[in-house]
DNA sequence: CGAACCTCCTGCGGGC
DNA sequence: TGCCCGCAGGAGGTTC
């Protein structure tokens, strides 16, 4: 399940594969994800990337004449083959760098996205336009979210999930940060004083930050996105342990699904 | 505008 | 051992 820190890792990964080559050929073979796949993707042979860039989740090919815009949705993942092997059922677009790997994009739940925004300004597509602070630019802090959150009745929880509020945070980090914060994540976003927003804030750059640093250290072929918390996973410290002893005071993590989404806390440390 | 709920899709885990 | 059911999850869409 890509989140923004499997999103970034994968960007860092792609990019010296891309970056400044011109495309040779594509091949789409399943053009049905989440939306049909933009037509214009089969077209860009012979068109340089120009950069490979990263807003909230979405992946962002810089060309010339436009960008695409590239969602992993829960189980897409990209891999660079020096010798493509024949591709597998869940093997969807392929794209060969011209003298340079044949990259060959997965996704066996199809919830991924292929879109493309003409001319040079990729961040005016609606998908983009109406997204909320990157969780690491200094735009987001504790004042934003408090100021977001005034008159909210829902859990905190889904407030951070909102991606008009902060982008990236998906279900497992906002547990996380949730819990380094001391936050219960039901309790209403709109009745958390502004110290511990702030709290909150700084909570879900330090979860997403070392996420990605684990994330950039133990890169190998760049690969993610399959299905499992990935390399984070030995750092989680609540989501996925429900039943089991709270990492800081012992007591029993408790489970519940909140805004249709599992979520465990401590009882006793969140409030 | 906010909130609740539904939807897409497939793999996998739990239950029997 | 094998089958079936239902959950998981990002985020847009719909409805109230």
């Amino acid at each position: 399940m890509p989140e923004l820190p499997e999103v970034e890792t994968t960007r860092r990964g792609l990019a010296p594969l891309v970056e400044g080559r011109a495309i040779a050929r594509v091949e789409v073979r399943r053009s049905r994800l989440r939306w049909p796949v933009a037509p214009e993707l089969d077209q860009l042979a012979g068109e340089t990337v120009r950069a490979l860039e990263r807003r909230a989740k979405w992946l962002i090919w810089r060309f010339d004449r436009g960008s695409l815009l590239w969602h992993l949705g829960m189980s897409g993942s990209f891999r660079g083959w020096e010798r493509p092997a024949t591709p597998e059922k869940h093997d969807h677009i392929d794209i060969a760098v011209r003298d340079g790997r044949l990259i060959r994009y997965t996704d066996p739940r199809r919830f991924g996205a292929v879109l493309w925004q003409p001319g040079r300004d990729p961040r005016a597509h609606p998908r983009l336009a109406g997204l909320g602070p990157e969780p690491l630019d200094e735009n987001f802090d504790g004042d934003w979210l408090w100021r977001r959150s005034r008159g909210r009745r829902a859990p905190v929880k889904q407030f951070i999930m909102d991606g008009a509020v902060v982008v990236g945070v998906g279900n497992i980090y906002a547990a996380e940060a949730l819990f380094a914060a001391g936050i219960h994540p039901r309790r209403a976003a709109g009745r958390i004083s502004r110290a511990r927003h702030a709290r909150l804030a700084g909570a879900v750059r330090e979860t997403l930050s070392r996420a990605i640093e684990v994330g950039g250290t133990s890169l190998r072929d760049f690969t993610v996105g399959d299905g499992t918390p990935g390399y984070f996973g030995q750092e989680l410290k609540v989501y996925g342990k429900a039943g089991q002893p709270c990492p800081a005071c012992g007591r029993t993590l408790k489970g519940a699904v909140i805004g249709q989404r599992a979520t465990v806390w401590c009882p006793t440390c969140q409030r």
